[in-house]
DNA sequence: TACGGCATGTAATCGGTTACATGATTTA
DNA sequence: TAAATCATGTAACCGATTACATGCCGTA
């Protein structure tokens, strides 16, 4: 490699928290950490959760590298406004392009009912209902919202995520009932 | 509180790869860090991953707190065999006891398809061809491995996170399939 | 004006990830 | 016996979670 390309600074490889601070900065206007959580809350927020003070600390971040610009406020409470530069766009664009890897389900139920032999002797009753109970009501809260969603439309990007987290949970409830309903179950065609 | 219930230590209330640990120790013996990880590889690592050193740092820590116990061989390679102690075994049941919170889907290509405007145009299409193949490899992969696990059957308890899985690819491939097939789709029917 | 809750941030800690480094065993 | 692979561990870094601390604002 001759010295007349440099190579731009290495790329440090952004983890997923910085990119979803990107991309709901850049669709929903300028903001400020406060706005990033409400923002979180209603949308990725159901698939994807991570404490408040991530989105204190992740476009700090942002900001030393070039791809979020913070304003701060002089009066009052001081705080810090950021927007999207146009290197940011262009990260979350190339973000955007790059190949996804596999989803994780990471479901502390699924290891429990893996672990369950050693457990009370009740437990995995105890464990389906409850999961069953926590399923149930996620389902009725996505229904709800898609309801909500289908009238203030924004693009079906936004809506179709959710479209998996009703498919996930009904799978789910289904899943557990079967537990549920005992080993007795017999041979269920695929 | 009297001193009568000096309240044995606060318990630094354990991770879940540590319960992982635990878990595997108890069903399949003693074991090193790498009997853990082809143990892991095979059963629990389908839904809930993490890198092999993990499994080297975890054991010491519980080690440390007394739920598992080291012995490390004085010729060779002296490596570390762990097996679990009765408090082991009583902080799994316990962990087994308590409910769980909710799952989380943790879907990098949901988050994709969520800021999608933002990215080319194509950009969902290709997304959405990427996931159909992880999804269909992932699919074939847990079929492969239920028909293995039906001959050399455990407890149902080890059968069924993996019937879960199958649950899931299956609507993961519908979902993606419905993305790809583009929003043409007219409402559709719950 | 006092209080409660909303809003805004920082500090310390710790688990998890990457990278490094080396020893043992098998096989060509 | 050289090479390749399997096995085993450590160190450093960094993101994420918890906890702390305080400021503003509406309302009683």
């Amino acid at each position: 490699m001759t010295a007349a390309s440099p190579a731009p600074p290495p790329e440090p490889a952004l983890g997923p928290s910085a990119y979803i601070v990107l991309g709901l900065l850049a669709q929903n206007g300028p903001g400020t950490s406060y706005d990033l959580k409400r923002w979180a809350d209603e949308s990725v927020g159901f698939f994807w959760t991570f404490p408040r003070s991530q989105l204190y600390a992740e476009p700090q971040r942002l900001s030393a590298l070039g791809l979020l610009q913070e304003a701060q406020e002089d009066g009052g409470r001081r705080r810090r406004t950021y927007h999207v530069t146009p290197a940011g766009l262009v990260a979350l664009r190339a973000w955007l392009a790059q190949p996804a890897d596999f989803p994780e389900l990471r479901d502390l139920g699924l290891l429990k009912l893996f672990f369950s032999a050693h457990g009370e002797a009740h437990a995995v009753t105890a464990l389906a209902a409850e999961q069953l109970a926590l399923h149930r009501a996620r389902l009725a809260e996505y229904e709800r919202l898609h309801a909500h969603l289908t009238s203030c439309l924004p693009g079906p990007e936004q809506v179709q995520p959710l479209r998996m987290g009703l498919l996930y949970e009904r799978a789910s409830i289904a899943f557990w009932t079967e537990v549920q309903d005992g080993s007795a179950a017999p041979a269920t065609p695929s």
